[in-house]
DNA sequence: CGGTGATGTGAGACAAATTCATAATATACA
DNA sequence: TGTATATTATGAATTTGTCTCACATCACCG
């Protein structure tokens, strides 16, 4: 039954307006086509929709079953239509989170929190990005948004600086480094080394002390959870590398020891990659200018 | 945006099939019109539907939007397809009945109860059909069924008949008429006749007794509830003239005697009106069915 | 870096919807 | 009852849009 928008368009206007002539009008085309139309449908349907005895020609019972259909459709159609139309004008859209560095969820579910505030139209989701290849994903469209500290020139990608860090040292007050004021990469040389479970290239402590020094800790232990990091420090079971802004409240406690690496200061830099095209949408500005302020803001209070 | 089921229909293809090659084959179309349709689409909307980057071409956020709509309006046409097919195998319908014979409601309730049992598909209505010009309505598909005592010859019209009943004479016991075995034309001259408030052609008392024999009550009163005729009656305020079916509880009452209307015996016959088309659909035919036998029935039992 | 699988493009064929002009029909009103 | 008016139907010509065919282009994989 070859049914088209055009005809439940047709069959609600016939109704509304109680009679084909007016119809058409309404629909801003001629009554005969009206009629053409109008006939080809209950052709094609083997059904009368109107009732043609009487002279301004009404529904019968089918027409009024299609008559409801029409009227439970047609709005959604224009709801779409509203949609795409915020779509475009970037008052809505999608955010689905990357992240490649682990430890963000820290300060990225607070600025998740504030965003959806603002933006509740705005579809919000954040992926663990460790099990696959986040920037591809990225380009993709799989995901719109890619935290990472590692930037990369990329066709159509744009790194959208955060803010800086410093990866601190990390261990229990009773290790014996705890003395030391300054830590370098042969200091590890005794000691067992948690790190997330991802490969060494993206671990600050290798790319930015380790690998350069030339030095091998004793061990290393790949463990997934911060908290779970933290707490096998805490039992001076190793000791780790992790960004300031994790270790927060960890400085004041009196199980922890946190020293800066060295001999020279080392700051990193965070970046959000987006694609190009996207980094001028409202929304997606907003929430860029949201992870360069607040997490700075987190830091200090 | 100019929107058709095809594109809803395309756009659910592709993402089943997971790309554009194995859709037009799902859909008996070559890969370029769908490729084809899709811009025009996308043109339309102003907005990409897929996402090119990577090969077997994916939805994007607005694809997806689009495709929640397509899985919900979709099903909702074939459903009106299904219901269509009911609709012209006869399997479903609309039953709107209109009563001329005031008195009916007495049997047709008991009637319409066991149909709606047997066709709860069908759409089952009554309309007192004292306001309007009930046989014009069932020709204009307004209703779909008359009860009326007054077979017509019309064309489009058939006039099924259903039962024969005999008008009956009642009225309080302490009235002086019930010592008469037959009531005849010249004894309603000192009654006041109770009757329903409609003309005097289409009241059984007058048609076939008084108005052949010229007999003017004492007066009139129009009464619209069976009810309240009987109470009128039992206080003695008048005479009424009644289908013996009304009358069944009433016989074994004391207060009342009922009356054959004489001198001979008069029998009228109830005719159930129908389009002539509709006469043979499947649960018109048992409606009809139903209204022969099932007021025998209770008159009986 | 070239093959393979997938999507995009342009011209012409074809089908369907629309318009114009006019006929047929129902309703209302005198 | 007839006539005017409003409403719907019809047929031919025209326009619009969709599809196919043939070929170009593009991404991905080894």
């Amino acid at each position: 039954m070859h049914l088209e928008f055009r005809h439940l368009r047709t069959i609600r206007a016939i109704h509304q307006a109680g009679g084909l002539a007016r119809a058409a009008d309404m629909l801003n085309m001629t009554q005969s086509a009206l009629s053409h139309q109008v006939k080809g449908l209950e052709d094609q349907a083997g059904i009368e929709l109107f009732v043609r005895r009487s002279k301004p020609m009404r529904l019968s019972a089918a027409g009024l079953r299609m008559l409801k259909l029409a009227e439970r459709i047609l709005p959604e159609i224009d709801a779409l239509q509203d949609e795409f139309a915020a779509l475009k004008s970037g008052k809505t859209g999608r955010l689905h989170i990357a992240i490649e560095c682990h430890a963000c969820f820290d300060w990225l579910f607070p600025v998740l929190e504030l965003f959806r505030r603002a933006w509740p139209e705005v579809d919000v989701d954040i992926r663990a990005g460790l099990a696959f290849e986040a920037l591809p994903a990225l380009n993709r469209e799989e995901v719109d948004l890619v935290i990472s500290s590692d930037p990369v020139a990329l066709d159509g990608i744009t790194f959208n600086p955060l803010f800086d860090y410093h990866p601190m040292f990390v261990a229990a007050a009773q290790n014996p480094l705890a003395s030391r004021e300054v830590i370098l990469a042969e200091d590890f040389r005794d000691q067992m080394l948690i790190t997330y479970p991802v490969a060494r290239d993206r671990l600050d402590v290798f790319t930015e002390l380790l690998t350069p020094a030339r030095v091998e800790p004793r061990g290393q232990r790949q463990v997934e959870l911060t908290a779970v990091i933290l707490m096998l420090v805490a039992a001076n079971r190793g000791v780790s590398v992790l960004p300031d802004w994790v270790l927060r409240d960890v400085k004041s406690n009196a199980d922890y020891v946190t020293r800066p690496l060295g001999p020279g200061v080392i700051t990193k830099r965070l970046y959000a990659a987006t694609r190009t095209e996207d980094a001028a949408k409202p929304y997606m500005a907003h929430f860029l200018r949201l992870g360069r302020t607040e997490p700075v803001k987190l830091q200090r209070g």
